[in-house]
DNA sequence: TTTTCTGCAAATGCTTTGCATGGGA
DNA sequence: TCCCATGCAAAGCATTTGCAGAAAA
């Protein structure tokens, strides 16, 4: 996973580059939000890193998600009951699907997204900057288990 | 607009139904959301309403709106900041585009969503349940506005 | 040493809920 | 009359903010 540890590596150096310090609270933030291990909620990244910091403050793991956002080094998948997701290897735009059963959250690859944004903007007059698509279902082993 | 008359009574019906009593301002709110002119916020509803009942509580507005998407017969469009939209004319996932200036939402027509669902569950073998899809951008009047 | 960052606690803003009253059917 | 619905106020929850002390650089 060299990907991941180079996108680590670029995020460290845009918040140096925009004098921000780097404090052992901030590395383990970028370096699980660049893993990006399924998408972690705002509490994952909190739990783990109070595993090795156990003072360490919710309003931290916040204002650090605020910062590197600002930075365009996150993508924020927020959902209107509070359970927001954060994409930190790539930050850009990008489709998802999503098993309701156990959240796990796979990048699916999808061509025909690029004709669709034009076809939206010829239709629309509409100038398209930037786009959310979510795909809402039961995942294999989900639909396994059965339940 | 008859069809929007269509599903206002459609949506009473189903409350009549279910043995829901049909007090003013649940008629209020079933009205203005089948209407759904301009996606309307729980704010919206609430100040429409409450022009002609002084009285009106936002909680009746969010009790009835819990009830009516119970019933299916609203989309909930839910945004991270709070500031949901509710759909009671197109109560079925359907694509939007967004103005990120003046907040206008409009339903563009794309016959690519079909095939897409089907690309992604042919890709994660996932059971497609639902989706949503949202275009953010700028609206022809803004443009010309160019602020 | 200087400036930013952190932790705590209080504040915020949207939404939900408990409870007593009011109003459909 | 009998419940359901409403209004109000309090409670919930995720997130933000003010402030004083701690820690990068």
């Amino acid at each position: 996973m060299a990907e991941h540890k180079k996108r680590f590596e670029t995020v460290i150096q845009k918040l140096k580059d925009r004098g921000c310090k780097i404090t052992p609270q901030r590395l383990g933030i970028v370096k699980i939000l660049t893993e990006s291990e399924g998408h972690p909620t705002v509490e994952d990244i909190y739990s783990r890193i109070k595993k090795e910091f156990p003072t360490m403050s919710l309003a931290t793991v916040y204002r650090n998600i605020v910062l590197i956002k600002s930075c365009g080094e996150v993508l924020e998948l927020g959902f209107p009951d509070g359970s927001n997701r954060y994409d930190g290897y790539k930050p850009y735009p990008h489709p998802h699907v999503i098993c309701i059963k156990c959240k796990k959250v796979v990048d699916p690859d999808l061509d025909s997204l690029e004709g669709m944004k034009k076809e939206v903007s010829t239709e629309t007059h509409f100038k398209i900057l930037t786009h959310r698509l979510d795909f809402f279902g039961i995942c294999s082993s989900c639909q396994e288990k059965n339940e």
